[in-house]
DNA sequence: ATTTAAATTGTTATAATATAACACTATGTA
DNA sequence: TACATAGTGTTATATTATAACAATTTAAAT
């Protein structure tokens, strides 16, 4: 039996793109990525652009709205992009993913004043990340 | 005794951009709030953004970062801006700040996994409107 | 009242982010 | 095979946002 989740084949220039997100320590933004791609054979903005919105979709990557920045996802229980949570320094822009079962179910549980649920959301929280806090 | 928020004499341009997006049903894009304050002589873009930063700034407006759109604050309790949160409609693009204390007290008492809080955030609800629903 | 600092404005130019449109290619499957 | 679906390559363009600089207004501080 397959794995619930992320079972999908990348094509080669989802591979190439989520491969050097992957490995960046930081969010990456579409230009800089579109940069660093350019020696293996990407050279315009709409093939890395195809590219994230596939790779967001399936969940392999998350996009930090508030930057316009994608990151690589690395929180197995967030299946297919659909709740994301992230702590965001203000100082050196370090992003986390938060992978909180508490808070997850917390949202997921949310009703709003006509009632209403909802499955889908995403949360940025913003402060200094422990480096920062201590300079 | 003042009250305890948003007592901030606006500027003109302030006055009327903010006037504008409070008018508004929906969130407002700034190239769109330019077109329309045109006629009252706020000419280019960098005077629409500079109220804009300012308006946020001071609690007045939020921005939808998922939609790059602007909408004016309508929940007393938010007082500066640092602590938002939205339902978004896939369909007709609806927003709707959302005023809930128990989601309030719940985000900013919630602690990450290294017991760090946060008394700023971003939550963006998605899902469908009532009516987007019932077609 | 005069000086000073801070905030705001007006302006031109440019940077950064993202999509439209179209022709073509690969892949899976009936 | 024939067909549908997804992905690619390319050029051009649309949308969102900021840099740089000079001038003006506003609100203290002396
Ligand atoms: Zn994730
Ligand atoms: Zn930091
Ligand atoms: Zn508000
Ligand atoms: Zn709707």
């Amino acid at each position: 039996m397959k794995t619930m989740h992320k079972e999908h084949t990348l094509t080669k220039n989802q591979q190439i793109i989520f491969d050097l997100i992957d490995k960046s320590p930081e969010p990456m933004k579409a230009y800089s990525i579109l940069f660093n791609v350019q020696k293996k054979g990407i050279k315009a903005p709409l093939q890395v652009y195809r590219a994230l919105d596939k790779l967001v979709e399936i969940g392999k990557i998350h996009k930090i709205e508030s930057r316009n920045a994608f990151i690589a996802c690395h929180n197995s229980s967030c299946r297919v992009a659909k709740a994301t949570a992230f702590s965001i320094c203000e100082i050196c822009e370090k992003v986390t993913e938060i992978s909180s079962a508490g808070l997850s179910k917390y949202l997921a549980n949310f009703k709003d004043k006509d009632g209403m649920k909802y499955i889908k959301y995403n949360l940025e929280f913003f402060g200094l990340c422990k480096k920062c806090k201590v300079k």
